[in-house]
DNA sequence: AATTAAAATGAAAACGTTTACATTGCGCTT
DNA sequence: AAGCGCAATGTAAACGTTTTCATTTTAATT
């Protein structure tokens, strides 16, 4: 590997002055600067990135870590997508850690982080007093939390108004004259699940529809189990007439469900997913979902993330997202 | 940050001690072994992989890269999925890159990849001739491909035999008694794309059909491609009862296409896509598709490279996975 | 008890940067 | 012509490891 000593000697100049021209640091003349960008084309120099994280924390070395619950899921895809390109264009790479929802998968990955150096992380965490990831945050480290936050701590965060989104789809769906609208969710620890509880709920109230237990079903967010409680909802002796799902994935079981039963969507049964896809209109028939800016979340997260490393004082930021609910044929 | 330092102090001995406890290195003493992982645990120590890597290349530092075309495409998802499982397994971390086919980005990944030092890349290379990665391999990188190979070369490659996979589409739309069966293809520079075609032109040869070019359409693997073809498709003057789709964004235009006409599957045209989607039967009707192994690819891939890493002499390997035709109810 | 081998440890260099500090040289002012 | 200020450059320490080599301690052999 060349380095930046190899430079120097090549330029006939010392490394100081070769570190001073590819940071732009200091005064140097223009005849060795120019010396010095030739012998740094010519020997097709890279500075390493490695040493010049090792060397100063003071001076930014592009490197983010990303924190993410489940890359299966196409919502985090597309978060993950909207920080890579945004860190890209801000010049960084991103060491990419999918913990699968898994605690203690999720604190190695800090442990990784920490001991990488990152210059900032962007994390969507397990629990909201994850204590390792406030222990970190408060040892300086720049962080940014999306989709969830966490409780009693300072810190920025990016999401979306959870409980509005599922409110407008299960009014869409009181309005659309469905009576008995189930809501299958995820995780129950995850705020998310809790805050489109409310939502669901809210909407019933308003619309003086009384609130049913049986019809809400909480599950692990994964895929199986928008299969397993969609079908336990469809044995009920009074079946439900529309589902609310908690997430995209769930959405995705629920289908596989319905479409095992040869159930007519919507004549038999209709349904409104949290979470829409690029490919949501290709589905048959095309489905109404609850739009998040997933894309949009993750760039914001980039942004904030950057401000918060060139300004550690800067006092912290929710922003909280507008969620669209896609109309389609679904419900 | 707490270093090898503060622990060699804390316990009284020189830091090489330290470090040859921690790399269970030479000889040491029991006693001051366990006196030195106190230490490290009082003070929580966490050794610097920056340093480590910065120090030696001779010793690994845990780092892979990962180059892919298209985080978009659920292809790769699963790919990279696979990919970080066994790296994190292996106690490794991934700097995700994602070029979205755009080979500028694609060559300033390698140009990060190569400054962060990373121990090994898997990487999905734009051109089957990158001539910069070409260069790092014979640099020394240990180097992995996966879906695509390097031409005029020796290196790794994990893929799957995409020419039999599309003949085996082919030929099952064949024998189901589909006369005109056209092809809508991804990128025509991607050997995919091309060994995918010629498994259609070889499953129509064999059973005696003739090729017809208006049949074949090129365009960029991604999702508006599938439905702007597929359109062109139907509007044939005379236009196919079946379609083989080249890959799975291709497949969803096509679908939204097929869906937006009111046209019935299968009955009014019959489709099987390349690549097969663990919500493909949460389609309506169920999709009919060639399914990779995506998630084996990646974890083969890691084992490939890890052992490369341990051997930069072993013969290269290129390793072929089967596909499968998972049938269901699109044609 | 003397010699030797082996085990245990330490000192210091090296990896490739940044950066504080020191030094040089040059053009001004007086 | 002495002094000053500033631009231009260099020297060397530091970041946190690994690793070579040297040294000390311990144990084993005679």
């Amino acid at each position: 590997m060349v380095s930046m000593n190899d430079v120097a000697k090549k330029a006939g100049v010392s490394i100081a002055t070769v570190s001073r021209v590819l940071n732009n640091n200091g005064n140097v003349n223009e005849a060795t600067r120019v010396k010095i960008l030739k012998a740094i084309k010519d020997l097709k120099y890279q500075p390493s990135r490695v040493a010049k994280r090792l060397r100063s924390k003071s001076v930014s070395s592009n490197l983010f870590g990303v924190l993410i619950p489940d890359i299966e899921n196409p919502f985090y895809v597309d978060v993950l997508r909207g920080i890579e390109e945004l860190a890209y264009n801000n010049n960084s790479a991103i060491i990419m850690c999918n913990f699968g929802q898994d605690e203690k998968k999720e604190k190695l990955y800090l442990d990784i982080l920490q001991s990488e150096a990152i210059d900032g992380l962007i994390a969507a965490p397990a629990r909201e007093d994850d204590p390792q990831l406030k222990r970190m945050l408060k040892g300086g480290l720049p962080v940014v939390c999306v989709d969830r936050g966490l409780r009693d701590v300072d810190v920025d965060v990016v999401l979306v108004d959870n409980r509005t989104g599922a409110f407008n789809a299960v009014d869409y769906l009181i309005k659309s004259g469905y009576k008995r609208i189930a809501y299958i969710a995820g995780l129950p620890e995850i705020p998310s699940s809790r805050l489109r509880e409310l939502g669901y709920k809210d909407a019933l109230a308003e619309n003086g529809i009384p609130f049913s237990k049986e019809l809400v079903k909480f599950g692990n967010s994964k895929h199986e189990s928008g299969i397993k409680l969609c079908s336990e909802l469809l044995d009920l002796p009074n079946p439900p007439d529309a589902i609310f799902t908690g997430n995209n994935l769930i959405t995705l079981g629920a289908l596989e469900t319905i479409h095992n039963r040869k159930l007519k969507i919507p004549e038999d049964i209709a349904i409104v997913g949290f979470d829409d896809m690029y490919w949501s209109s290709s589905l048959n028939p095309p489905l109404t979902a609850v739009r998040q800016p997933a894309y949009e979340i993750g760039k914001r997260a980039v942004e904030l993330l950057i401000q918060r490393i060139q300004d550690p004082e800067r006092s912290c930021i929710q922003m909280t997202l507008n969620t669209e609910l896609m109309k389609r044929s679904s419900a």
